[in-house]
Parts: structure tokens; sequence; C-alpha cells
DNA sequence: CGGCAATCGTTAATATATTAAGGTAGTCTA
DNA sequence: TAGACTACCTTAATATATTAACGATTGCCG
């Protein structure tokens, strides 16, 4: 019985990595009272001026209930208005308060600072790699991925 | 004012390119009852016979409070058994059942055959490539990674 | 016009992530 | 050998992740 997979865990890497990286910015997130995932939105809306939530979430990887309380706690911060569009009251249209910009505006030269450096600690060839791998991952346009045929679950108990 | 930082959001797009890949497994790992966590300790653990708690967090990247849940969980579900050390009762070995150990033998070769279909689906190159650019981040020597200066918090509210 | 399916955000329930603090068992040193 | 120190795991509190289901709106179509 081969106790190893014929595959080493691929997402599982991926974790590691993320985590070699993110660890030498979590510090300047936290220091500003902000979570991984609320930097994240600021830093993305910032750049286009509002945001639907749902763009939100493919955006930032975040899903919809997760967001919603994202938000609400952001919005309780002062760093978010959410306001409904008057065409489909459905749709919510979320925007940057001036004391979030200003937020961003202070904590976003901390951010490039410290990707300076860990580019040249990584070295900037590899940096550059790991933004083209991604890309190709993320954004290459393939077939649809068959499933493989899962077989009727087993009583196990 | 520039909206944008000089340097795209390389932990997000990690995330982005996790999720494409993670997203052809998951429907496996749930069809068994599990949490993609819960598998990750199954398969780290099935390959060694038995870990402690510390070298699964470091291993399966899960921190030690989330860790202590999951393993409760799994003990409750019949699939691990947590023994003290005699030498050291500070210390504890974790092991597989044979309940869990049959989930494995029926689960492991399914996510073989879901890696061979999105090596095919993704090309062979790109997955090696990804394999060894995780690599590099992970278990390169680097010296030691500066952290940039913090300033003092300014009182927003 | 009216029914109906799809969209969008939310709520609910449970599992995990994160930070801080606690508790117990080993280790070290004066 | 007492007391300080450290290592390992756990608990506590809050934030986020995940799946299912709900409620309000809108668009479609008969």
């Amino acid at each position: 019985m081969p106790r190893k997979l014929a595959y080493r865990n691929l997402p599982q890497l991926f974790l590691r990595a993320r985590e070699e990286l993110l660890c030498h910015f979590r510090p300047i997130i936290t220091h500003f009272g902000l979570t991984e995932q609320q930097w994240r939105i600021l830093r993305t809306v910032n750049e286009t001026g509002q945001l639907e939530p749902r763009e939100i979430c493919e955006i930032c990887q975040i899903l919809s209930p997760s967001l919603t309380g994202v938000l609400s706690r952001m919005e309780d911060m002062g760093l978010v208005t959410r306001t409904r569009m008057a065409e489909d009251q459905r749709r919510v249209i979320v925007r940057l308060t001036p004391k979030a910009e200003a937020l961003v505006a202070e904590l976003g030269p901390l951010i490039v600072e410290q990707y300076k450096i860990i580019e040249q600690a990584f070295g900037p060839a590899l940096i550059q790699e790991l933004y083209e791998v991604m890309d190709k991952v993320i954004s290459a346009e393939r077939g649809p991925i068959p499933q493989v045929p899962l077989p009727p679950r087993k009583n196990w108990d």
C-alpha cells in the first residue's frame, strides 16, 4: 500500500508559499488595526473608487456570506459606506470613506516598501516568475475540466 | 495620488490561483464528509504513520488553536486517536484509526486521478513549474528579511 | 397582467483562523 | 531543590470560511 500519493499536495504548497510572503506584510496591516481581508478590500475598492459586493467577492476571493460580515464591521469602523442603487434595489455600492482613503494613503507606501525588501531578498527573478505563473493559472482560457467520477459513499459507521 | 500600488497584490493572486486548483478537488473531499483541513491532516498523517500536533501544524499550515478543535472533531468522528507520550506528558501522538486508513485508501486514488485530469488541462509543464516555484519560495535559504519601520499609529477616531 | 425563474444580498449554523491568555509538564539555574 | 523559565497544548474571544436556505427585486415570458 503506497502511503504516498503520486502527486504532492499542491494546494498545501500554495498555502505555505503564500504564508512565506504574507508573514512579512501582516505586521504592517495589524499595526493599523486591520485584518488581512479588510486590507484586501480597502486596497481593491480604493483602486476603482467604488465596487459592488459581488465584484469584491470575486476579486478579493471572499464568499458572499463572509463579505456581509466584513463590510458590516468596516462600516461600524467608519471605513466604508453601503448605498443601495436606485435603479436596482437589489444591488449595493461600496465606497471608501475619507478616513479609509487616508488610511490607504499611509499604509500603501509601507506595503510597497516591504515588497521592495522582499524582492531583494527573494530575487527579482523569482518575484517576476511568481506573477507570471499565477497569471497563467488564473487567467488562462482552457476547456472545461471534467470531474473524476465519485463512487457511492459507503456506510462507515 | 496613485490609486494603484506599484506591486499587484501577490498573496491575493496566490489565493485565486489556489482556488482555481482546489475547486476541482473540493467535490471529492466533501463527498466523503470531510473538510479540506481534515483531508490535509488525514493525508499527511497517513504518510508517516504518526505525528505530533505541532508537526501537523507546520506541515498542514494550521495554527495550534485551530488544530485542537479539528482533531477533537476528527476524534469524535472516529478518524484519529490522541495518546499522551509516557516520557513527556506534554506531548501527544496522533494516529489514524483503521476507519480513517480505509477512507484514505478509497479517497487517495480519486485525488490522484483528478490530478492527472488537471495536469492534462493545465499542461504538464505548468504543473511542473508550479511545484518548482513553490519549492523555491518555501525551502530556499535566505537571510533574515527586514521589516519596514512602522510609524506611530495615529488617533483616527 | 400574472406567474415564475433568476439575481443579489443576507441570515443561520457549523467549522476554521487569529490573537491573547491559561495550565501543566519538563528544564535549567542559583 | 525551590523558583524561574520554557515547551506544548488548550481555552477564550472575536473574525472569517463554508454550505444551505431565505427574502426581496427584477426580468422574462406566456
